[in-house]
DNA sequence: GTCTATAACGAGATAGAC
DNA sequence: GTCTATCTCGTTATAGAC
């Protein structure tokens, strides 16, 4: 299980940073010193690591989402950790990884497809839930549904990163997720 | 030179659908009906196909925003003019040729991450002049600095693109092409 | 300008020994 | 579980004839 997770650990980086066509069998098996047959022991296939990637950065974010809501804070700083994870992922040049797969996206087996579509869903469906929440408490302004805010934020989000990464620029991501929580979801007024 | 343009045509079209790494010549060679040795008559290799193609890519937005300049249109037209050029991309699964490179960035020759860069650069200078004159005009209230804005936007709407893709809903797109700018740049109400 | 042929290499994947 | 060896195919690119 060790060696299984180590590969899916270099693998997500360079899916990340080059994209699923990007990378090989060998990059891999390079940087952990073993051989690619003993990749294809683990994962048969290519198509099929990449399911397994996308599963556990799924899980992974679900378990952020998770600990967001258990946080007991606030609607708007609620926003913000959930716009600290995307800011998180900038390190080492990365891409969010189901933003890199959405590019990609033509060119996967359909397996996959499914997975980065659910990725987004589950998303859209915790920020709109946040989003409906807070607006209901009354410590949210929307200016429309929530579930069409909740979809501008994600794809705002993906958006920020693809561009801020061309420019190596942090304050880049920065700057635009701001703006996005602070225009599209803005602090009720207090009386 | 015809043969030329329609090589960019085809080439331009397997970017945008399936990434720069997600082709070949071999593609391009079937869909014309020519040889693979005909192609690298044209372009000696596929970073110099690739420079082109960004160039004239950055040439036709920069013909379209001058049109748009040239309309007379009141600054919020213009926005939506210009997010209208988004929307046509997605027509084919297509997403926009340079968000699509901008995820494969750190796989390119450095040529093609430069011009990369330049498309960015020239679209939100395009879109801050539009923000500054529309609010020094009193159309336009802005909530932070125009360059800001104006990022925003363009990260706003590339992202946009690459996740109403994998759903092939154009509405998708839409709905957050509309909030992204009514909510960051709104109509100054009318006295 | 376009072709056929081929070089030179890297990809994903498998066989079979240890 | 990991290895070496190998297969098969696709990739970019070039040589040289027409």
């Amino acid at each position: 299980m060790e060696t299984r997770s180590q590969i899916l650990d270099v693998a997500e980086r360079l899916v990340q940073v080059r994209g699923f066509n990007g990378f090989s069998y060998a990059d891999i098996a390079a940087e952990l010193g073993i051989s690619k047959a003993s990749l294809h022991y683990h994962f048969a296939s290519k198509a099929e690591l990449g399911e397994a990637l996308i599963d556990r950065y799924a899980d992974r974010f679900g378990t952020a989402l998770k600990a967001i809501d258990e946080s007991g804070d606030e609607p708007q700083a609620k926003l913000e950790a959930y716009a600290r994870i995307y800011a998180d992922v900038l390190r080492d040049r990365r891409m969010c990884l189901c933003g890199m797969l959405a590019a990609e996206y033509e060119t996967l087996p359909e397996p996959m497809r499914a997975a980065i579509v659910r990725f987004f869903d589950e998303n859209e469906g915790w920020l709109t839930g946040v989003l409906e929440h807070g607006s209901a408490a009354g410590a949210l302004e929307l200016e429309g549904p929530a579930r069409d805010e909740a979809q501008t934020i994600v794809s705002g989000l993906e958006g920020a990163l693809l561009v801020a990464r061309p420019y190596r620029d942090m304050a880049r991501f920065e700057a635009a997720a701001t703006r996005l929580l602070k225009s599209l979801a803005r602090t009720a007024p207090s009386i």
